[in-house]
DNA sequence: GTAAATACGACAAAATGAGTCCGGTATTGG
DNA sequence: CCAATACCGGACTCATTTTGTCGTATTTAC
């Protein structure tokens, strides 16, 4: 039904969070989950994610938690997030690179294949261009 | 995961097929479906829905089947036929009017709903504007 | 050494989507 | 009239995906 993923809310969530603080002291995934309302595990693993991808620094152990890798609103790109969290964007499988066998078998008679590569483009460009510093004032 | 459902793509595929036919005979979904290799049941709904939303009209009984309500392509927005399909397009639940009681719980101290509603009409105008007429010329 | 935290994999539960089956109604053509 | 065709629509199953849970390591401050 063309929606985003929880992990996707909860890792934007935590990423405007983080930008937000003036400190940059590790903060644990367990805080965040309680202000927020988000299961513990959960949120856990979503930004280990974001770790691995590069968007976050780690810091294990007692007084650990998790940073900001770059502390640049202007510079982390929703993209960059939901592509983190949910790999590659593809609305539909045959224009998803790592999902191509589970596309449809129409191959040559697919009328439709110019338009999605269309939106899709125009979609990504959107998530490119919108950083996190754009919160407060989303470009209509 | 962000993908379009496949009922849509089916949509997409039989709107697409009627807006580049030169007669305005009734076509079955049966024919359709077997053309593009869709499930012949699936295809039957869906052409349903888009018959009870406007989009197409209906023909019962022997040589009947289904044509276009609007003939001129650059009249059809995308935007129709997703949410005819999938109805009112909603990133999130609590931008979706009919689900707001599957919204989360955090209400006042989200810090991130400005920026899905910017993401949402984004998303939303670009459908709008784009015609079945665009096929084969997607914007950029 | 213990407690608190990340890291990670396997699993369970819930929600969603895709597809099937059934019977009904309308219409054409013989 | 009758049979065949095709739209209509609801209930259901099945598969997949998403979400959430559990348990267990590993790291580190104190």
């Amino acid at each position: 039904m063309l929606k985003f993923s929880k992990r996707f809310e909860y890792a934007l969530i935590v990423m405007v969070d983080l930008t937000e603080r003036e400190s940059d002291a590790p903060i644990t995934a367990r805080s965040l989950a309680e202000r927020y309302h988000i299961p513990n595990e959960i949120l856990g693993k979503v930004m280990q994610a974001l770790k691995k991808k590069g968007l976050l620094n780690s810091v294990q152990g007692v007084k650990g938690g998790y940073c900001l890798k770059e502390n640049d609103p202007g510079r982390i790109s929703l993209y960059s997030i939901l592509s983190a969290i949910d790999g590659p964007v593809g609305l539909v499988y045959c224009l998803c690179e790592e999902e191509r066998d589970r596309a449809c078998n129409r191959h040559d008679n697919c009328n439709i294949q110019t338009m999605m590569v269309g939106i899709q483009q125009e979609l990504i460009n959107y998530l490119k261009k919108m950083f996190l510093s754009d919160v407060k004032k989303p470009k209509i």
